[in-house]
DNA sequence: TGTACATCAGTGAACGCGCGTTCACTGATGTAC
DNA sequence: TGTACATCAGTGAACGCGCGTTCACTGATGTAC
């Protein structure tokens, strides 16, 4: 690495972090011009293009970014819960909506350009998710009471667990910071709504027709 | 109501219509510009001045319709149940999921606003989100299994099940139409996701500590 | 090691374009008598 | 009912602005000898 290459790399990552920074009032990436990232960077527009192809290429250089953050994250909590022979549901949602909250423009990003960025950041942020449920379906495999479903059913449950959890971002990430009592409630929520997710999965038979809730 | 009302209304619902086709491509709210707004509905720029202050007031104009629309699915179905005295979760997804394609411009507009419109358009909508969570929280008192559960409960389970939904939205929405068996595939993850969301409800506790899942 | 040339990240001027918004207007519709 | 004036939804020209992108450039860094 030479050190024009690093210094390269360093406006780059400027690039990146500048990008992430406008987001961080609750505007949403396509908003965001190639003008504003270039200022916030304090370099030239025309700067931009020794770095990407356009917005949509600096769009896809940040779900790189912030999922392997993600990844990595991720990662710890599984060594952790083999480690331990058990998931602690309670610390493991706090300790996740902790980092949410630590790490908020990443996950802002990634709940907000989900469902809204162009088509290829939104295949992008999918197909991360999907395979996160992937590996946390093979994780489920470790619970015995789970590990004689089908794996259409793991996966159908995991992919309950990765999209509550999004939901769980984008709600906490809507909190005001100093509104800590919310915050405390909704992460209590989501514990809640967890176990529940754990509590069906323990009873659950795909073959079940039911319950058909009935009313009193 | 005088002609000029009349045609008036007819302007503004032009201007409506044309804001929610030109998001069907996958656009989002925000990087549509008033021009082609206007331009879209065959009337000249200035002419949306007369029905909007700006686009984040047409913005908020279209969360009401969509709403609106919404409501009256959702209040058929509960005196569906109601009726039936028993909810039929596979029948009410089918049918939620089918009317939710047959409708997707509104809920393409719903899922993708909800967290990267504009502050006022996602508080707009999170509000009928939550009022949709406490309407569902009630209904769940006609079930034997869940009347006993505190509101505290009713509540945090009516949240997963709105979240849950709306995601489904934005999956089958992301699906191409002519997929066919992909989009079957999903609707029947989501019968079984509610099921189990259902089955954790009727086994659930609210003082417990557990499930910790444990490895084996 | 020192020199002479090549590379290339970042500069700065310039462009054409679509944007939101203003303004004075037109002519169909509404209202008062 | 007919007339004379008021209202106001929609028009069309004009504006200044920030945008993405082009181009020729500069000067520090890299490379070959």
């Amino acid at each position: 690495m030479t050190i024009r290459d690093d210094r390269k790399q360093q406006t780059r990552q400027t690039l990146l972090d500048a990008a992430l920074k406008l987001m961080g009032d609750g505007r949403s990436f396509v908003s965001i011009s190639l003008r504003e990232v270039t200022r916030e960077a304090g370099v030239v527009p025309t700067a931009f293009y020794r770095h990407f192809k356009d917005m949509d290429e600096l769009g896809l250089a940040l779900v790189d970014e912030v999922t392997l953050s993600l990844r990595r994250l991720l990662r710890e909590e599984r060594l952790k819960a083999h480690g331990a022979g058990h998931i602690a549901i309670h610390s493991s949602v706090m300790m996740f909506l902790l980092y949410v909250r630590q790490e908020s423009r990443y996950f802002d990003f990634l709940a907000r350009e989900r469902l809204s960025g162009s088509i290829k950041i939104r295949e992008a942020i999918q197909r991360e998710f999907n395979h996160l449920a992937n590996d946390l379906a093979t994780d489920f495999r470790l619970f015995p009471e789970m590990q004689n479903l089908p794996s259409d059913d793991l996966n159908m449950i995991a992919n309950l667990v990765v999209n509550t959890a999004i939901n769980w971002c984008g709600e906490i990430l809507s909190l005001p910071a100093e509104q800590v009592r919310l915050q405390y409630e909704l992460s209590m929520r989501a514990v809640k709504q967890l176990r529940l997710i754990f509590v069906g999965a323990t009873h659950w038979r795909s073959d079940q027709e039911g319950p058909e809730a009935k009313a009193g």
